[in-house]
DNA sequence: TCGATAGATTTAGTTAGGTAAACGACCGAG
DNA sequence: CTCGGTCGTTTACCTAACTAAATCTATCGA
């Protein structure tokens, strides 16, 4: 199976890829450096390693390398949900779900929307 | 802030660990030898890691350690979710909420559950 | 008392992620 | 034509997690 696992910044590399769909190792440098600083060659490093985990793949244009995903964002969230959910939590949705609604304060209005996400998820299923 | 990230083996020894208040090094080999292979040495290497994060601490009992836990399993859950939460869901408990029903396949029964879960935070913001 | 045994400690090697300098190729400006 | 900057590559080092053998140590049973 895809057990695709990412490092911290090997995500971020990820969601920019993402977010852009293709990029330059160049500006993923500097998108990341937005928020948090970061040296180019770091970037080009880990770029490489994603390369190798088939995470990502470039292709040549003129002189510089453009990259883009392999992996999509609901897969990798799957997996790392999955992770969280198995090893923490037992496999128990509720359980995360209920130490997310204790711990997370979330607003009278998120529960509302919650509640209409459960309506339609067993609206689904009924049907 | 007590960011408590423990790797998959140590997260292993900590639920023995919360399980059962207190053990000896011996006693968690056993329990984790029951789901996996482990060497007695490894976990001993381990529960030395986890001692020098104040993850847990030991008393002599005779001649032998019992091991008990410094760090409580609500506290390990929440730093493991939040950190699911910021890193891949840019904190939205809806956005992980979503993503678990669609992926997760969870049936009727728990879909009401969870409506019973958030029906009861809703009561107690209202109130 | 002596040796097996069961405990803890030391030592050591692997892998993955992160960090970044140093290096060599090359293109374009002056 | 050559010099500076940009590109990708090489190299190197650090830390954390994991793995486990080797070793030291003390105790208990024969």
């Amino acid at each position: 199976m895809n057990t695709t696992q990412l490092g911290r910044v090997q995500l971020l590399i990820m969601q920019v890829l993402w977010e852009s769909e293709r990029a330059t190792a160049r500006e993923i440098t500097e998108r990341i450096n937005e928020s948090e600083p970061i040296a180019h060659s770091t970037v080009q490093t880990l770029l490489r390693g994603l390369e190798e985990k088939k995470a990502v793949d470039h292709e040549t244009e003129g002189r510089t390398f453009t990259f883009f995903p392999l992996i999509c964002e609901a897969d990798f969230k799957q997996s790392a949900t999955q992770d969280l959910l198995t090893r923490v939590f037992q496999g128990s949705v509720e359980g995360l779900v209920a130490h997310l609604l204790q711990s997370e304060d979330v607003s009278a209005d998120e529960l509302a929307d919650l509640r209409k996400l459960i309506n339609r998820q067993a609206k689904k299923k009924g049907s």
